[in-house]
DNA sequence: ACCGCCCGAATTGCATGCAGTTCTAGCTGT
DNA sequence: ACAGCTAGAACTGCATGCAATTCGGGCGGT
């Protein structure tokens, strides 16, 4: 793994506010924590035995990336992207990653190379796991690439905007999500290896367009947007049964 | 103005904050605060009527947008991004805003035409006055037109690296900037109100690329380099180590 | 003169405290 | 029983205080 350069890359990494980005950023994309989840600054302090203050600049940081969201004085909660938002991440995310591909293609090293192939390797590995690890394992194939580009700028956007597919997927997506896409992964390597600029271009407008197409299924009748209209369907359930609450309180 | 959403969103605007972040970015991207100006943080919260802490937190999202760079128990200070980041900010940026005129073309309401003009109209006005201020409304023009894709996703990254952009234009390009990009603004419009996709694209890719291409001269030299940057290289020898980074080099 | 060394001032890292806002649950009136 | 109201809990917004670290300049050695 990359990550012992004594300057931390992106941005900033004040020590303890880093470490609570990094564990509430992963517990996101694993879906531990799925998009509308409160994230007190309290609670947060006392899991990570910090304060307040470093809690709500983590939560911050994680504003910026869009991760979560930020209402004045309200509790913080895990962001929750509208269909409209998904898609064109997932847009961005595409001119990102090709733009990525474009400056790796024909450059690899042979031990960056060797690194991608072990990546892969365990993506195959954690296929029969948890569908969280997969997922998240996809995601880091991605930023990996990112990463060898050595261009910090990439590395956070690609980082930034995967992350934000990553939360959509878990709103929007069925269960099953990345099977093929490991091999997906592998082809896009060959390209790369093979210096085919065009080809591994292609291959991952494709990749990523598939799993957006596969992911965000319906544009709806009427722009599906809020959470309003998720909840419709529930509405009829909710009214004859109480609102489950998040059990916040059983935590001490 | 096109305030048309109701939550002003991007990330978060919990007012001080975000009074202190739009403050700082304009003093930024107009050159009054130059690459590598110290920024304490009392100093700032003084300055701005508040505590630290709201200093601070300010800081951290101007090092979560790249403006500012943040190193632990040391003075904030303006982000100085070396060529190479300037390069890859711009191709980013092309990109992104090719993504922009894409999603435009042809879907221009009238209002935003008008606005679009009248914008131009005063760059065009600001041509004698400030070199700062015509630096900044150029940069406001592409963000105004990112924020017509009404993708909040895309308004902020292309806000962002725009920013960038203007930063790296203080430290790199010579005084005279931006003379017939003024046009060029004119024909993007054009080219998007007759609804030419590709021609818009291309225009907006070459109105960028010749932009970078102007502004970023020496491939090598150093200019406003850091020293310790340049003689990096150098340090490995002397604290006796093997030279064997081969890998770093090989990517320009 | 020039180098390193050391000590005080400046500055950050973080926790805590208080005030203001929102949320929740219990209470009252109809 | 139920809608509305209200008080208290929960939570955020922000400032301040203290310990730890870095910065900067004077001092002695060579």
């Amino acid at each position: 793994m990359a990550g012992r350069d004594r300057t931390s890359k992106t941005a900033e990494s004040t020590d303890k506010v880093s470490v609570i980005c990094r564990a509430l950023r992963r517990a996101i994309i694993e879906q531990a924590l799925e998009p509308g989840a409160k994230l007190p600054e309290d609670s947060l302090g006392e899991r990570f035995g910090v304060s307040r203050t470093i809690a709500r600049h983590a939560l911050g940081q994680l504003a910026a990336e869009g991760l979560v969201e930020l209402r004045r004085n309200r509790i913080a909660v895990v962001a929750t992207p509208s269909w409209q938002e998904a898609r064109d991440a997932f847009d961005i995310r595409i001119e990102l990653e090709r733009l990525v591909v474009r400056q790796l293609a024909g450059k690899l090293t042979k031990p960056q190379i060797a690194e991608l192939t072990a990546h892969v390797d365990a993506e195959d590995r954690a296929r029969d796991g948890a569908d969280a690890v997969s997922i998240r394992l996809a995601t880091e194939f991605h930023i990996l690439l990112a990463h060898m580009t050595s261009s910090p700028i990439l590395v956070r956007y690609v980082s930034e905007v995967a992350y934000r597919c990553c939360l959509t997927l878990s709103l929007y997506s069925r269960p099953h999500s990345s099977e093929c896409a490991i091999n997906e992964h592998r082809a896009i390597i060959a390209a790369l290896v093979k210096g085919d600029v065009a080809k591994a271009m292609e291959l991952m407008h494709h990749h990523l367009d598939s799993v957006a197409t596969r992911a965000l299924v319906a544009p709806s009748p009427q722009r599906g947007r809020d959470l309003l209209d998720i909840l419709a369907p529930y509405a009829d359930e909710a009214s004859g049964e109480k609102v489950v609450k998040l059990p916040k309180a059983a935590r001490r």
